[in-house]
DNA sequence: AATGAATGAGACTTCATTCAT
DNA sequence: CATGAATGAAGTCTCATTCAT
């Protein structure tokens, strides 16, 4: 009884979606470099050589985690797309944030890990540098909607204490006041 | 007639440091799994063996580069130590810190990758932890003392703002307007 | 479609074998710090790396070499046990032994070269001085039942007779007579 | 207060005999692949560059270790030149071997090692062999005076003991019956 | 005579990548 | 689609040897 093409397919979409999974866990708590292909065909309970048919190289592959990088971070920021009131629209982005980072803390360790050492990718760096400049700008406009006084710096420590916070978490993850700072930043910043 | 103890002692200690300095940008660069030994000793301008000499092994230099970025860290924050006025204090730290970040951007590149990848080393991370811990118990006692209010969560946002600026700093040096916000910060925190 | 977990088992089954065959070789001839990795892949027809898919390392390697030696003198002394005879087990013992060492020097130049150097590894030095003392052991018990006087002694010459000319004989295989003294022995110590 | 000529020489002959001590303790303990010049220089107290001004090299430095091995094989022989009656010949070359033997397994080690291992070196191998067939020729000629039937063979049984329980005993020094065995080959033999 | 810093060849080892099945 | 044996380049590390002092 042959597979149809679809059936195929989805095998195809589901098998390259674990193994991008877990390249991303890996790549984060090891770094690009020191974690191997082995490493993420065993943790992706599969063979080496079947991650090569599904992506042409290490550098590819690392692209590839990349981009599920990139796609999280604008669901993150589509996140606030609903609200029209800047407020409120800040209080879902924090808490999305916050949810994210307590979910998902891989994520962030690799989004730091792709900002500090830009010579993994240059392109992957660009893009990534593209997205802070959009989440500037995107802070900057919510805050001048919030009539916020110098709404460009505000907005700017605003994305440092974001960007700060999420790494002391990572840092101390068992005893940092996670949820008590975000209490404390949504009564200072949303109400 | 063989060099006295001195000389040698003089030769050891300035070549070790030599190694040392090219290490610390080279593994801020590139990471540590990114550098190797030899692109080391090309940068310091010795033979690989050499490095072996003055270091057991890769993880040994290692340490010893965590512990020149120990050295610095204790060094930016007794730069505080001569004042008595909390505002001053933070003064002096914010513009240390700040001016440290424009000189020795290798520093802090350094210091997020070890926060960064635990895996690398536990002594180190655990010695890292024990810096950030004693930072944010200072930085709460300088809050309190300027009495501000919710001194424990401000001064923890205080220490998010300095590492997220540092970080956004780091990712795009050029566009950056670091002076202004060291100026901004200053103005908001300290007067 | 790959091969079956038999094909696989059966490639390294025999890929292992081959490169335990030539490492004993090598080790042997050059001791163990004398042969390198490279000596043994290229000696073996193989690659470097492919010696690392089958053995942690060199160390490992060697052990496995002393399992193979371990296993091939146990064969030795096993030839003995289908007699009850003494005389006969004693002969069938001398006979195997100048059969063993003229068909398989290098055994015996491993063995040599094994107990000579305690340093290289603890273990295997244990495993095989207890294989020596359970070699004296079983010598005495023949000599016993053969009824000949001192025979704690005399079986303790005897061991040291083989040894000797096994250390001999390899000295100068050319020109030893190894066929005339092993009839003499024979006629001397079973007739 | 410059030293004299002899002086320089007499420190030079016993710096020069002091590293050949311990390069032939070392030698024999760990081999000579597996004795580097520092572990030598450490051993005797002086610096790596030192031995180089006593030996052109390492190679050098084992040849002269070698000759020192000959030296004392030949001592060990000329002990037996003193006397004529053969059984008395014979006694003392026992006792001598047997003493040596407790006294310096240093010695017999590396004599076991140089044989061993022919690939070290051909030239000291050859000698090495010139050594052992005039150690078989000496011991027929005593056999031979002593009237023993068999004379050819029953000497190099002889050897071959006496090599053999030296094998034996460096393998177990502990609790291999040396001074028993001494005393039991010499009532065999010699009386 | 003596030292140990410095070099570089070569050893051990890892790992991205290919390929036969 | 899937496997893991096999390769080879590159990295870590050791050590004989040289050399300035």
């Amino acid at each position: 009884m042959p597979r149809t093409k679809e059936q195929f397919e989805d095998i195809r979409a589901k098998t390259k979606h674990k193994i991008l999974e877990h390249a991303l866990e890996l790549f984060a708590e090891k770094g690009f470099k020191g974690t191997s292909i082995n490493d993420i065909a065993n943790s992706a309970g599969i063979s080496k050589g079947l991650a090569y048919n599904y992506f042409k190289n290490k550098e590819e592959l690392m692209l590839s985690v990349f981009g599920l990088l990139t796609k999280e971070f604008e669901v993150l920021f589509s996140s606030m797309a609903g609200e029209s009131d800047p407020k409120k629209k800040l209080k879902k982005f924090i808490n999305t944030t916050f949810k994210k980072l307590q979910q998902d803390e891989k994520f962030w360790q690799l989004y730091f890990h792709f900002v500090l050492l830009p010579e993994l990718h240059k392109e992957a760096n660009d893009i990534m540098s593209g997205f802070l400049n959009e989440a500037f700008k995107e802070m900057e406009k919510i805050f001048v909607a919030m009539k916020i006084p110098n709404a460009k710096e505000e907005s700017k420590i605003f994305s440092g204490i974001i960007d700060g916070i999420c790494f002391h978490y990572m840092f101390d993850k068992e005893n940092y006041p996670l949820e008590k700072m975000r209490k404390y930043i949504i009564k200072k910043y949303c109400s």
